[in-house]
RNA sequence: GCGAUCGUAGCUCAGUUGGUUAGAGCGCCGGUUUGUGGUACCGGAGGUCGGGGGUUCGAGACCCCUCGAUCGCCCCA
């Protein structure tokens, strides 16, 4: 590389090879998957004023101060490379009149961008599949997301990751329940991790998954919300986990999952590894592979009226870790050029036009020396390698191949 | 923003307590062998050892700065 090439920006990936055909997996599937459970699909754009994103997240945690790629158009008004999905999908279903179509069953993938320090499982540019029910107040909603969820999990193949799952029940047991974690957290105060204690102020609930074992001890005895909810709440909840066990989702309580933003109610969720399972380890500390949750106070916050809704995201890189080694398909037919002769060349030519038109994977080898063409071809791997050569046209069949392909084949020679 | 580890050919790496013209394998290019072919052999291209400064008779190795990567912390919509 020359000292004068550009780099790549940091935290971006150039995903190529078998790499990129596990990522190509990951969104075929969920295509596949989506389509199942009849989720629509939507396009959004890439970038939105400002305002959808600072709004929609609050401008509580330095999540939209220093973490959003955010500039001046030529306009002046300040836009925002998407940091999520949820924000732009709600700004939509307001502005275009998508209330007509409540309950809106919608799904989309494609890149995020939030300035982060690179790490395992984590980039500036990311990339996420997304599934979202909008107008939906019921909890059947967040059975079927979760249903999906976890069929588009098992159908990827990926093995040794549980539902852990959660309510944070509606407005009034939240909040009942905040404020007696935050009475419960300071009296130990002085006690807790430096980190925790600024938690504390900022926002509480965090310490719930603190990693800091200073912490962890606290938490074991914290407060729970099961204590705190409202008859309307826990009946929610039971309605979603008899669903899931009804659907066949397996899941586990986490009592400590807890969402930062304040527009979650109710279920909250994510996919993470088992403990010690090579998933975990593939993934680092970076470890759910899929979350979401119900939120029900979103709306109001992009000036729409209340609207329930529930949805979930999943990163498609974590999940293509997962997904095992995706080798790149090899060729029906390997056609080699075995001299440099006119007739060779426009043989293979003619061979390769009839091959594909018919649908078969073929390429051509024709350069370099023409002795060590046909070592090439048979180090690539074909099911045929076919030889072009100014006068003969030879056929050379590695294992089995199809008859029809044979015989096409066998005519072309 | 903080911390740890690491930057030597296109790729994976080796380079001994600092010591003559910087190495291997793979890949690439060419040739020989084989001659119906996945082998073997020979040769070639390709590196200001991330960049800058310093210590030294001498630095890829040691020190400082800088850039980048990786992993972790914070944060996690």
């Amino acid at each position: 590389m020359g000292k004068n090439t550009p780099k790549a920006i940091r935290g971006t990936q150039d995903i190529f090879g078998a790499e990129a055909e596990a990522f190509a997996f990951v969104v075929e599937t969920f295509e596949r998957v989506r389509k199942l459970y009849r989720f629509r699909r939507v396009e959004m754009p890439v970038f939105e004023k400002t305002e959808v994103f600072s709004r929609a997240i609050g401008e509580t945690t330095d999540v939209v101060s220093k973490e959003m790629y955010s500039f001046e158009d030529r306009g002046g008004d300040s836009l925002t490379l998407r940091p999520e999905f949820t924000a732009g999908i709600a700004r939509a279903y307001l502005t275009n009149g998508w209330q007509q179509h409540a309950p809106l069953k919608v799904a989309t993938h494609g890149p995020l961008f939030r300035y982060e320090r690179p790490q395992k499982g984590r980039y500036r540019q990311f990339h996420q599949i997304d599934a979202e029910i909008i107008g939906a107040a019921e909890p059947q909603a967040d059975v079927e997301l979760l249903a999906m969820a976890d069929q588009i999990i098992r159908e990827l193949g990926i093995v040794d990751v549980t539902l852990h799952l959660n309510t944070l029940g509606d407005a009034e047991s939240r909040d009942a329940w905040r404020a007696a974690l935050v009475e419960y957290f300071r009296a130990v105060k002085d006690e807790l991790s430096e980190d925790s204690q600024e938690r504390l102020e900022k926002n509480p609930l965090r310490i719930l998954d603190s990693k800091d074992p200073r912490d962890r001890k606290f938490v074991a005895d914290a407060p729970k919300i099961d204590a705190f909810l409202s008859e309307d709440a826990k009946a929610f909840f039971e309605a979603v986990t008899s669903g899931l066990d009804a659907a066949g989702v397996k899941w586990t309580r986490a009592e400590s999952l807890v969402r930062g933003l304040d527009y979650y109610r109710h279920t909250a969720f994510e996919f993470i590894p088992d403990e010690g399972s090579e998933a975990a380890s593939k993934l680092g500390s970076q470890s759910t592979i899929l979350g979401g949750g119900r939120y029900d106070g979103l709306m109001e916050s992009l000036g729409g009226a209340p609207t329930p809704a529930v949805g979930w995201a999943a990163g498609i890189e974590r999940l293509a870790m997962l997904v095992g080694e995706k080798g790149e398909p090899k060729a029906d037919v390997i056609v080699v050029v075995e001299d440099d002769t006119a007739n060779a060349q426009n043989h293979a030519w003619y061979v390769l036009h009839v091959l594909r038109d018919e649908g078969y994977v073929a390429e051509m080898i024709a350069t370099g020396s023409p002795r060590k063409r046909y070592d090439k071809a048979v180090k690539r791997g074909a099911g045929a390698i076919f030889k072009c050569g100014y006068e003969t046209h030879g056929l050379q069949v590695e294992g089995s191949i199809e008859p029809a392909l044979f015989e096409l084949l066998e005519r072309l020679s």
